[in-house]
RNA sequence: GCCGGCUUAGCUCAGCUGGUAGAGCACCUGAUUUGUAAUCAGGGGGUCACAGGUUCGAGUCCUGUAGCCGGCACCA
């Protein structure tokens, strides 16, 4: 059939302009028709709303519209055929390895390999290498589609099991689609640029890693190798340079600049030893929650962090949470844990006294101490430990008050994060995975009732969520709030959740109106989750330069010679003396006395990000002054030390964070 | 836990294909007495993570253990 006896189809355009075309007509044959230029900018097309390679017929009428390099999708589709090159480079060179999936992600792409030998650092500069000979090969693209049995026994006889397995995996009837690049070809949904060239060489091979298939690590483990992928060398080198600015925040690099914490194998992995500077923060932080709990109405107890087995089994940690529990010591014959959790304390807490309808909510609060085996290789730094404190916990209610405390405890959140400044994070509800149902509690309408209750909180709090299966604690759902580290690894900063199984496993009552025992509802809350976690966070959010409120030292006293070295120290005194209000002690302040000049002690105070700077030498020990430089390297100038303590004072009472934070790095 | 890499002075790092350890900063001492990001000079400091092995000889090669780093899995 010739192209002049099919029907024509008209291609409506954005602008809603209509062009007639031969059917079978490519979305290239329409951007040529427009335009050299857009034909030469064209990647791919968008076809009714469905992304469309360049070279692929268009059949009926249809609207459409042309994707260029300067569109956002660009990226994705960048990422996505360099992922392909990447997987055709890796076949070249090292014949035998099978190819499994190749997605695009943030910043870049990915594609696993099976294969016997991993490859090392040392092979990537060489598949880099290949990678950019094949883009230059400006090899064509081409598009099959190929019933699904015969693809399945197509990638079988070439011994790629894990692209036949998914294939098997599309539905029977499902159109199963190949993309060809020169000779090599890859199971693929599509679309791809018309030809490698088009796909640019902006981009950089970064790591490889172990990555189970199909994220299962009861599968196998594959060889991932991890890429970026840009426009062009600019955005490229943009986002290295990115990369490399971040690392300067990390909080394990500052935690050891600024003396905030340290391990040691001698302790153990994931064991942290606060060192003083850290445990100002930390003070300064669990100072914070006692204040704002006390307003909530919170009672504070303390309780042990070691336990007869028997109060873990009651509570159902064991055998549900056994694996994350370090083993148990034989005390006397008795099986005694360290505690993974603090809970099961609290309920008896809860349950040593009898409680009216009356008295409730009741709330009950510890800074705990708790142990968790974690993987060891998922520590890191202080964002993932084995030891740790948490600023938990547990309100006990009626079930017609849970909905409305949940929401207050979300406007404690609110608060917290206002005042530190957090705004880069989102909220996770999350529900049970229905395809695991061994991993929870067996209770259905409980759960209903449980997710129905916080639904409702979190709608009339009016804070957006994001809803996620599989992520819910074994006795309830939970709304975590998740933020990233620099590394770009995403962590719950605070967790929520509601509880329905501890009220029946520690039998927890109050006596109703009617003199009858009623169950109560539990809310575990952990808004700064643990102090580990919390200042690490911090750590990155601030790059160091805390507010002056957290600042571990806030005011440093540089003498200009030895000549003011006893002014210096009186004014050292004066500041350490003043009585602050909402502090865990008065003002941080010391004063290097060191036989260094003075531009060398302002240098170190800048580098360990000290607020603010008090410069005295004669003059200002005359006239009672200090001359106030912060740690930006703004100069305030002399000031009265009067004025000066009044304005830190408030400042760090204020939890205000005004200082400038100076993140210069020395020149 | 799994895959890969790394571990040299308090910190950051050199140390070629094996021939018995270096720098800068920090620290100590002395000199200097300084006005907003590094004064000069001298000195002390390392069983090269630990345990085995190969070798005439190991920081360099091999094995194991621990810790750390990058991912995966798991999770506050």
């Amino acid at each position: 059939m010739s192209a002049a006896a099919q029907p024509d189809i008209t291609i409506t355009l954005p602008d809603g302009k209509a062009m007639t075309f031969a059917r079978g007509v490519t979305a290239g044959e329409v951007a040529a028709a427009i335009g050299p230029g857009l034909a030469k900018a064209a990647l791919v097309a968008e076809v009714d709303g469905v992304q469309w390679d360049l070279f692929r017929p268009i059949e009926h009428d249809a609207k459409l519209r042309i994707i260029t390099r300067k569109d956002t999708e660009a990226l994705e589709l960048i990422r996505h055929d360099m992922a392909h090159v990447l997987a055709m480079a890796v076949q070249e060179l090292y014949p035998g390895t099978q190819v499994t999936i190749g997605p695009a992600i943030e910043d870049g792409f990915y594609y696993d390999f099976a294969r016997e030998t991993p490859f090392t650092p040392d092979d990537l500069p060489r598949i880099e290498a290949r990678m950019r000979e094949i883009i230059a090969r400006d090899l064509p693209t081409r598009r099959e589609v190929w019933p699904r049995d015969k693809a399945i026994a197509h990638f079988k006889g070439m011994g790629e099991a894990y692209k036949a397995e998914l294939i098997e995996g599309i539905p029977a009837g499902e159109e199963v689609s190949l993309y060809w690049h020169g000779d090599w070809h890859d199971l693929c949904r599509g679309p791809h640029f018309a030809s490698t060239a088009k796909i640019g060489d902006a981009f950089k091979l970064t790591k490889i890693a172990g990555a189970y298939w199909r994220g299962d690590s009861n599968n196998a483990q594959l060889q991932r190798i991890y890429g970026t992928a840009w426009r062009d060398k600019k955005e490229l080198d943009a986002y290295l340079l990115r990369l490399e600015e971040q690392e300067k925040r990390d909080h394990r690099r500052i935690g050891k600049e600024l003396e905030l914490f340290t391990f040691s194998p001698d302790v153990g992995a994931g064991l942290p030893l606060w060192l003083p500077n850290g445990m100002v923060i930390r003070q300064e932080l669990e100072f914070l929650a006692v204040q704002e709990e006390r307003k909530e109405g919170y009672k504070r107890v303390a309780t042990p962090q070691i336990t007869k087995e028997a109060l873990f089994y009651r509570s159902r940690h064991l055998p549900y949470y056994k694996d994350d529990m370090y083993a148990p010591l034989d005390i006397d014959g008795e099986n005694y844990y360290l505690r993974p959790m603090n809970c099961p304390f609290h309920h008896l807490v809860y349950g040593a006294t009898r409680h009216s309808y009356r008295e409730l909510p009741l709330r009950i609060t510890e800074y705990a101490q708790d142990y968790r085996y974690e993987a060891s290789g998922g520590l890191s730094g202080l964002m993932r430990v084995r030891g740790f404190c948490m600023n938990d916990a547990h309100i006990y209610c009626r079930h017609d008050q849970a909905k409305d405390e949940f929401v207050r405890v979300m406007h404690l959140h609110a608060r917290y994060y206002d005042l530190m400044g957090i705004k880069d994070y989102y909220m996770r509800f999350s529900l049970p995975d229905l395809n695991k149902l061994e991993k929870y509690v067996d209770q259905p309408d409980k759960w209903l009732t449980a997710m129905e209750i916080i639904k409702e909180a979190m709608k009339e709090s009016g804070y957006p969520y994001v809803e996620a299966r599989g992520e819910a604690a074994f006795y309830g759902p939970k709304v975590d709030f998740m933020i990233k580290s620099v590394i770009g690894t995403e962590y719950a900063i605070s967790t929520n959740q509601l509880d329905f199984l501890a009220t029946q496993t520690f039998n927890l009552t109050y006596i109703g109106e009617d003199g009858a025992e009623h169950p109560v509802y539990v809310i575990h809350r952990a808004p700064l989750g643990t102090h580990e976690r919390f200042t690490a966070f911090l750590t990155e959010h601030y790059a160091g330069a805390f507010p002056v409120w957290l600042a571990p030292v806030q005011a440093r006293v540089v003498p200009i010679s030895e000549k003011a070295n006893a002014y210096a120290e009186e004014v050292r005194r004066k500041l350490f003396e003043a009585p602050v209000v909402n502090g865990t002690a008065g003002l941080r302040v010391d004063v290097d006395l060191s036989a260094e000049r003075m531009q060398k002690k302002i240098r170190d105070a800048q580098l360990q990000k000290i607020p603010y700077m008090l410069v005295v030498g004669e003059r200002e020990a005359a006239e009672g002054k200090v001359a106030v430089r912060l740690r930006s390297g703004k100069d305030l100038g002399p000031m009265a030390l009067e004025t000066f303590i009044a304005r830190i004072k408030s400042e760090a009472e204020s939890r205000t964070d005004v200082a400038e934070r100076g993140l210069r790095i020395a020149p």
